[in-house]
DNA sequence: TCTGGGGTCCTAGGACCC
DNA sequence: TCTGGGGTCCTAGGACCC
């Protein structure tokens, strides 16, 4: 009676109980170049050329000493030994999905959490594929290396926030699965403001409550948790107790809350039709985006940052939801009062399309009480969509936002793009 | 930590309603 | 007219992630 008693138990617990795998690129943007030109391979390598400041460093590169962030003109100087590249990003994205193809030849639900990162759910897949969690695991990291010439780290564990402390413990190459036997040692050495999630404001809340690393957490009970702390934290607490409350979402990306684009300039300037132009480059730009994602915003957000890094924020309600450049910067140019300020000198400038709807239910609205003009603009921009689609890359700008794409001085990061590119109007 | 670019989610507080 | 209680929706801003 006991023995059926016991058994039913364990066999619901092996139910509830998930398996997650959490994948983590090494050294990412570095490795794909290293994968696009062999010759790089052993050598110290850093992206982030175009933006004068390190992005990415290889293995190589941080053992003589080079950091995240530091500014390419140093890098040069202090490691002359350094190759510099500029990112390239259209490669880092096809490297990313052939990556997480690989992972979707093991398991159906695989979430792709960011551009080197992602989630799969495996409970049950050692069963079906009749091989151990490791094994499937070890099969995905040849299969990355011998096919794509990347090195990854993978961690395997009950739950997302537990699977990226294993997918930490060891890097790089490395392969850590948390078991029963572990997850305490685990948890001690994992010190509380590295965990997924707490940033460092929490952090030092915690702290503050005596609580230093993950096991500290767990020791404290739900009462104390929800009377100190909210939602995400308790989350967290959860998910370091075993208790999977983070789902693998494995839809593909498709919708978005909002769409943004800003750029850093150095100089510093106070040059009025210097920022517009700049926010209309970036209007531009996203509304492309969300015309490829067939949504629009109900809200335009503008943003100056200062010299001093204060920003400021100003947003628009759109009168109907739209992804018309034309429309979009009608609006920016009444607003932009409200951010600018004669003399004061901006460091960045940015636009967000906050709050994005579908276009397909916007139709009916759009026709009825936009007129004739905006209807030419869809049909012209269905056609400039066409062409991007077709080329892989933007092909037609406004003729307002030349300058800032040609812009050799400030910023000008597209010299790529140039020659090829047609101008519209 | 001397600070790029692109996102998400949560929450406090106000407006508005009954 | 200074006055209850409670609900919903919206907004601005904070915190966090890679």
């Amino acid at each position: 009676m006991f023995g059926v008693f016991t058994k039913y138990l364990h066999c619901n617990q092996m139910k509830s109980e998930k398996t997650i795998l959490h994948m983590d690129g090494d050294a990412f943007f570095v490795a794909v170049e290293v994968a696009k030109n062999s010759k790089l391979r052993g050598l110290p390598v850093v992206t982030g050329a175009e933006r004068g400041m390190v992005t990415a460093l290889s293995y190589e590169a941080k053992a003589l000493g080079v950091v995240r962030g530091m500014p390419i003109f140093k890098v040069k100087q202090a490691f002359p030994s350094v190759l510099v590249l500029p990112g390239d990003y259209a490669s880092y994205a096809r490297y990313s999905g052939m990556m997480f193809d690989i992972v979707r030849r093991y398991a159906d639900e695989v979430e792709e959490y960011s551009i080197d990162e992602c989630f799969a759910d495996m409970t049950g897949l050692d069963r079906t594929l009749k091989m151990t969690h490791r094994e499937i695991a070890e099969c995905i990291q040849r299969e990355v290396s011998d096919e794509l010439g990347l090195s990854v780290t993978i961690g395997i564990a009950t739950t997302k926030v537990l699977a990226k402390i294993a997918s930490k413990y060891e890097k790089p190459h490395g392969l850590t699965e948390i078991t029963q036997h572990s997850l305490r040692v685990m948890l001690a050495n994992t010190p509380i403001e590295t965990l997924w999630g707490i940033g460092p404001r929490v952090a030092v809340r915690l702290r503050v409550r005596g609580v230093y690393s993950a096991l500290d957490f767990t020791q404290r009970d739900t009462a104390w948790v929800r009377r100190n702390f909210a939602k995400p934290q308790e989350a967290i607490w959860q998910e370091l107790q075993g208790v999977a409350v983070y789902p693998v979402n494995g839809a593909k990306k498709s919708t978005f809350g909002s769409m943004q684009r800003t750029r850093t300039f150095s100089p510093a300037t106070s040059d009025a039709n210097f920022l517009l132009g700049q926010l209309e480059r970036h209007i531009e730009d996203a509304c492309m985006k969300a015309r490829h994602y067939n949504l629009a915003p109900k809200k335009l957000m503008l943003y100056l940052r200062t010299q001093s890094f204060a920003s400021v924020v100003h947003i628009v309600p759109l009168e109907i939801p739209s992804a018309s450049p034309s429309i979009l910067i009608g609006y920016l140019r009444k607003n932009f009062p409200n951010v600018y300020t004669a003399g004061v000198q901006y460091r960045s400038a940015g636009i967000t399309l906050c709050d994005l709807v579908g276009t397909a239910c916007l139709q009916e609205s759009l026709f009825a009480s936009e007129g004739d003009i905006e209807n030419k603009f869809a049909s012209v921009h269905a056609h400039i969509d066409a062409l991007e689609e077709k080329h892989g890359k933007p092909m037609v700008y406004l003729a307002s936002s030349h300058h800032t794409r040609h812009a050799s001085g400030r910023g000008g990061d597209d010299f790529e793009r140039m020659d090829s590119n047609l101008l519209f109007l």
